[in-house]
DNA sequence: GCGAATAGCTTAAACGTTTAAGCAAGTAGT
DNA sequence: ACTACTTGCTTAAACGTTTAAGCTATTCGC
């Protein structure tokens, strides 16, 4: 194995088996049968391309196709562990399919998810997996407009002729704001993230459908919503201002606010004594006396079914059927950040650990 | 804005504006002036372009050049937020220099290693970073031989000429050994990863290093390495072995054993009453009544490191100068998990946290 | 044994760029 | 007024594939 200058092409195959360049890229491709290339002459071809340590030229083969194996996604923040999974639950996927993906962070700057848009149409993806910030139409509409199929997975943007898949995020906040009436709590702050965002204004619509389900009127002072710009300042002064008014409970509408508020808490001296924590999602910080509950997103099953559809979208050139699929989660199994057998594997479903003791 | 049929080529452009495709591609690549294209004529080009949406087609590009704009990137598991937050990192900062990343998880196995190398070398990357799992020499000499730059990064293997970044791993666990030391403990645990990979082996070497300064004898039985195969109950079942010989204090090779030690702490109903643990990373998991004192690798100037590298030799296409660094962090800068002000920002160096009143 | 079918290959165009080379004017130098 | 630049463009080849179309023997039907 020594160090080639040149990459090796079909070419070369073709030239060191004495056949054109057509019969080894038909033998190459699978397609000898096909063709009626001989048994022989395809046997000597793939050995020769072995020999040679052959590897396809995929700008050329993407030039040529029109396709690349490539599928595109765009998140918030990949460093976001709610994202990192999704992610990597994506990348199997496709791995398996024989589809690479390429990442990007929008940091919910429409302006950096426009930038990623011309990125992405320009190395050709055959397929687009994303989680839109606000305000984003037109730039999902430039992948319509080239017929790239697109899938908006997590959030949704009404209006646009796309598929999408999100949870039942109305269910999930009515779950856990129910809970906490249940549990004899009747002042309970929302502490939401961006309103524009659909998943989160499903959040808020849960919230307020449980407290007026229960004759609670809902105050639109203890409800808050904080922006990814600024975050952790943003969420810390919000947290303050709830807390400021003797809250019984407070729900977070993400783990990142949950995240940001906990670690805030534990900055305090004085905390409420009495005082329940709900979120959507685990934070990723925990208390060490004040337990968190939680309902998980199906995140495996968003990142299957949007890349199911995809699919779909990549065959059927012709026709394409607009999905808004909306999967319903148990949101009523609630899940404690005390309890930590649900970190192995999230099988453990216990309603309120006491497994303080060691 | 309707629905095109047809991707804008340069053709096009250069139709519609009544020139050659070569005065366009110049202009749309800002070559104008140098050759010559006049200042009118670079205008119409553009304002055409502007109106026909162009965006220009990479594969064409890539295979006319041979430059794809494209970094490989292969860590062990994106989900690891070690690496998660390192490929942010890197993306960002390749970002900033025009060109995109492409992951993918090797899960430690040489196989899906060398899969990974095919997938990138067909994709035609311009560079590579790579954590490589033990035993994949022949894989990256795949990448050497085509000429492709490539860089190790937080681990490297020896004898081959290849540019490597990492950090100074036997200075991080002589450090928290030292430390344990001081604190007067005797009996001192190591509970590594897979001893092939030269970073867990460093990190094996300075906890001898700190017994032996200290004239402790090394025994063989307090020291336990797991692999990722089965990791989960493999941790569990060494750290049980190791607790069951009543150790003093443990040392974690890396930030996922001492999460998965953790989280099987927190399913037992006895410990140890004086029991320290001390870790490379900060761990995910947390006990709220046992600390855990960690160093922090500098993450970002791994990055950092390895992608001014990276470039300089994709620069630089004739003589490569092999380049292996190690990075010598600040090791005395020991943080622990209850003092929490050190998620916000990393800022805060406390020693010993005891905030734990609310 | 003659036309038709078939097996097994090759030819050549095309995908959208980049870029070296060339060409026809106009301008300058002497 | 002739040569020599300069300006502003164009021509055409090349990158490595894929794939429709074509070509030549051989085999088949009868």
């Amino acid at each position: 194995m020594k160090t080639n200058e040149k990459r090796t092409s079909i070419r070369d195959i073709a030239e060191k088996a004495g056949v054109s360049t057509s019969l080894v890229s038909y033998v190459l491709n699978g397609k000898g049968k096909e063709h009626r290339v001989s048994e022989e002459m395809a046997e000597k071809v793939l050995l020769v391309a072995k020999q040679l340590n052959y590897h396809p030229n995929m700008a050329a083969r993407s030039l040529r196709t029109g396709k690349t194996k490539t599928l595109g996604l765009i998140v918030a923040d990949i460093s976001n562990p709610f994202f990192a999974k999704l992610a990597r639950r994506i990348e199997n996927i496709a791995w398996e399919k024989g589809y690479q993906v390429i990442f990007g962070s929008s940091d919910e700057s429409k302006d950096k998810f426009e930038k990623l848009t011309s990125v992405f149409i320009e190395k050709q993806v055959d397929g687009m997996i994303v989680t839109p910030p606000a305000d984003c139409h037109e730039h999902i509409m430039q992948f319509v407009n080239r017929s790239i199929p697109v899938v908006m997975v997590d959030r949704h943007i009404d209006g646009l002729p796309v598929s999408s898949v999100q949870v039942d995020n109305m269910g999930a906040t009515y779950a856990l704001t129910s809970h906490l009436l249940q549990m004899g709590h009747r002042k309970i702050a929302l502490l939401a993230y961006d309103m524009k965002l659909s998943n989160i204004e499903g959040r808020y619509q849960g919230y307020r459908k449980a407290l007026k389900n229960n004759g609670i009127p809902s105050s639109e002072e203890i409800v808050y919503s904080v922006l990814f710009k600024d975050f952790d300042k943003t969420v810390s002064e919000a947290l303050k201002k709830i807390l400021a008014q003797k809250v019984d409970a407070i729900v977070f509408a993400t783990n990142q606010v949950a995240t940001q508020s906990l670690i805030t808490m534990s900055h305090m001296k004085k905390l409420p004594a009495k005082l329940s924590l709900v979120s959507v999602d685990r934070p990723e910080f925990r208390l060490s006396n004040i337990p968190v509950m939680y309902v998980e997103q199906p995140l495996a099953e968003l990142g299957e079914k949007a890349l199911e559809i995809l699919f779909r979208q990549i065959k059927e050139t012709k026709k394409q059927v607009v999905e808004q699929i909306t999967l319903h989660a148990d949101w009523k199994k609630i899940l404690s950040s005390q309890d930590m057998s649900d970190m192995a594997e999230h099988q453990a479903i216990r309603e309120a650990a006491g497994s303080d003791e060691f």
